[in-house]
DNA sequence: CTATATTTGTGCGTATGTATG
DNA sequence: ACATACATACGCACAAATATA
């Protein structure tokens, strides 16, 4: 899944996948992404990098998170 | 009790004192153990940690949280 | 039924230390 | 020196589930 000695940062790898997983509809719009403890287990990295993955996604338009609640697919 | 700059994590200190007043039964089955709150006042630990010792105790099997309720000791 | 308190779940921000390229 | 990444740990805020008054 992850390669970490890629060319690409992990955290981009991990945006890109999840990214991957909204357009194929694996991640509905308006429900929420794995959270961050979950993205560690699911993909072994560290919670920083699991976050600046979420940043990622944040950066790119595809999800917005909410304080306490978690993150969610935006509809398009 | 809780030694902070020892080889082992602070969690899993946390853990492993748990796991032993399990292991004596201290904590009964199907009885709770301290409450995350509890847990940070009885070592001096933060939140983030003690939940970390609790999910420790989780994938060793020897508990089950429930939302809203607590942890509880599973019977063995 | 409403309100409050307790407990767990999630996220934000930051800090320290280590290791690698 | 710098960026990336891991691991650990602190503190705080808000949300959700549960139980109780």
């Amino acid at each position: 899944m992850i390669d970490p000695d890629g060319m690409t940062p992990v955290y981009r790898q991990v945006a890109d996948l999840i990214a991957a997983q909204i357009e194929r509809g694996q991640l509905p719009p308006n429900r929420p992404i794995p959270s961050e403890t979950a993205l560690m287990q699911d993909f072994g990295v560290a919670r920083g990098t699991a976050r600046r993955a979420v940043r990622e996604l944040r950066d790119r338009g595809l999800v917005a998170t909410v304080h306490g609640r978690g993150t969610y697919v935006l509809p398009r």
